[in-house]
DNA sequence: TTGAAAGCGATACCAT
DNA sequence: ATGGTATCGCTTTCAA
């Protein structure tokens, strides 16, 4: 049914019956409560694309997928969709292919100049960001999940990792221990950045001399965890501590250690950072695991937040959020033997 | 740019510049050629909402996502992602309350009647579903990724559930066990129905019989299944085998496993199926794990060509795909001690 | 092979 | 508080 057919049932004007549907304020409480009830009875729903087209609001937020199959995906984009499902916003997903950047800044032209999303958000990113420039040039309005130093206004919302890790690390140096490996996610991304310098901080702090053969970087799977972890197990003197950058590299180093019959909470103590799944805890791992903490799905959630206020109107450089993290000591952590 | 400004610029009307950008027949070689140069050039991409208005194509596809955080989501939406990606096609997710069933149909109709979809993709089916039916009679195309028993036509896409746990339940038939307990999926879902089905299968082809203490049901997740695993150990006598919904539940029945002395491969043979992750995988586990396994981003892909392929007019009774599994065996499985 | 003009189904300005 | 109508930017029929 159109608007006009549906209309003319009620023996009004499109344009009153337009007004009560979205809540304009010059019709009357009665007929808006009549237009609403027969609205629902009749089953009228405005078709969107028509919307769209007549108020140059797509009414939709773009998010791009990574391939590398990161898992946290999905938790940020259920924290995305349960807070977007109470607006009339959808959720547009964008393939981006990992092994072509340039397709990746094609993708987010397309994305903004053909008018599909409203706004856009921008995953890992880097220091000097090219999707953040051109977003920014085409006047886009987008938010960055994580952070850039470019040299580009841009909203975002970020966790602190530079203070996480530099507490975990503290954390473990106060504990007793010296060689305190890293397992760290992509070279590159500015949120491995921080977790480096948070890293570095926190040895330098308390005079221990940074050892580039402890520290690994890569995709957060098990894999690369337990490989990392295995070849710094079988340096000499070996680490007697771990940072590691997600539940699944935590997975990895379990494994490596079981596997060289080293004790975890004993003869090697891991802190790993958590985005809090439904499907995998740190608190049911044996030893249960220390972590950083932090909800991926909150973050996600308060992005809708944000993009709605982005597309509402508050500037950009009002729009930055550093979430604190938390740190949880549970039995993987405890002091170096021999300490 | 509006296609009236493009088409003045080329000294064309809109009417040939859109029917050459679009592919129409009509157009001479020579005109569609310099339109598409001069569209790269000048920047020129035609407004998407009008595109769909016009049309009455929406341009995209439904994928409703449940918020009990399923962790091979991502993958299949990275698969379907990947193919859609080539198609100017988008994908929308819309956010299902799991709490609220009525408001999932609700959700459907919503998408449907509002014209954001041309077709929907169903998750995690069950044998009578509401939602096909709904959308049956709603006449949105829809593909369902799973099965259900429901006497309405749907286009399906599915993976054998049944002969995949029959498979490795007569496995570890095979191999001389005889008490084997199975962890599940969520009471209800058709795939669940069809593993248990393969798994009673099996026992009963070797006269093995059923025994409703070794069989738990519930959502994929690490906890769940150490918890199962721990309880189904105590009984006397224990089981010596599992049979596994998910990776995740393998990883809570190792920890369960370990957490009682027990070691896997030896005390305890552990089959699970394997949606293939990057990020954890059943090669990488110590034992490795032997799997029933089947890639969830190529089922993601396919699901794009198979909608696709409705969208173009394939009638719904054509579009069945059942996919084999595969068996893989590696180091969680063994005879049984004493065998 | 090309073009003119009538939709597509809403919104929002301008009247009343 | 309500209604008439131009408008959004493209597609598609019909005519040339």
């Amino acid at each position: 049914m159109k608007l006009r057919e549906f209309a003319q049932q009620l023996g009004l004007s499109p344009t009153t019956v337009s007004r009560a549907l979205s809540g304009y304020p010059e019709v009357s409480e009665k007929t808006r409560k009549r237009v609403a009830e027969e609205a629902t009875r009749l089953g009228y729903r405005p078709n969107i694309n028509a919307v769209r087209l007549a108020t140059g609001r797509a009414g939709a937020i773009g998010v791009v997928m990574g391939r590398s199959g990161e898992f946290h995906f999905s938790e940020f984009m259920g924290g995305l969709a349960e807070r977007l499902g109470t607006e009339d916003i959808d959720i547009l997903v964008s393939p981006m292919d990992d092994k072509n950047p340039t397709g990746e800044i094609q993708l987010y032209s397309r994305l903004a100049v053909s008018g599909r999303v409203d706004a856009v958000i921008v995953h890992s990113p880097e220091p000097n960001d090219e999707r953040i420039a051109l977003l920014h040039k085409l006047g886009m309005p987008f938010l960055v999940h994580g952070r850039s130093d470019i040299d580009v206004p841009h909203a975002w919302l970020d966790i602190d990792n530079e203070g996480a890790i530099r507490r975990a690390t503290s954390h473990l140096i106060d504990l007793g221990h010296r060689r305190i490996a890293m397992i760290n996610g992509r070279q590159g991304r500015t949120f491995s950045l921080h977790r480096d310098k948070g890293y570095r901080d926190a040895l330098q702090a308390r005079g221990i001399a940074f050892d580039p053969r402890l520290v690994a970087h890569g995709n957060f799977t098990d894999e690369l965890g337990f490989r990392f972890a295995r070849s710094f197990l079988e340096q000499t003197p070996r680490p007697t501590a771990f940072v590691a950058g997600s539940m699944m590299t935590a997975l990895g180093i379990y494994r490596a250690a079981r596997s060289m019959g080293l004790e975890i909470g004993r003869e090697v103590s891991v802190i790993a950072h958590d985005d809090v799944f439904p499907y995998l805890t740190a608190d049911n791992m044996v030893p249960s695991l220390s972590a950083t903490r932090s909800s991926m799905r909150a973050a996600g959630a308060r992005s809708a937040d944000l993009v709605l206020q982005l597309l509402s109107g508050r500037p950009t450089e009002e729009v930055h959020e550093l979430w604190p993290v938390e740190l949880i000591l549970r039995e993987s952590t405890a002091p170096p033997q021999g300490a």
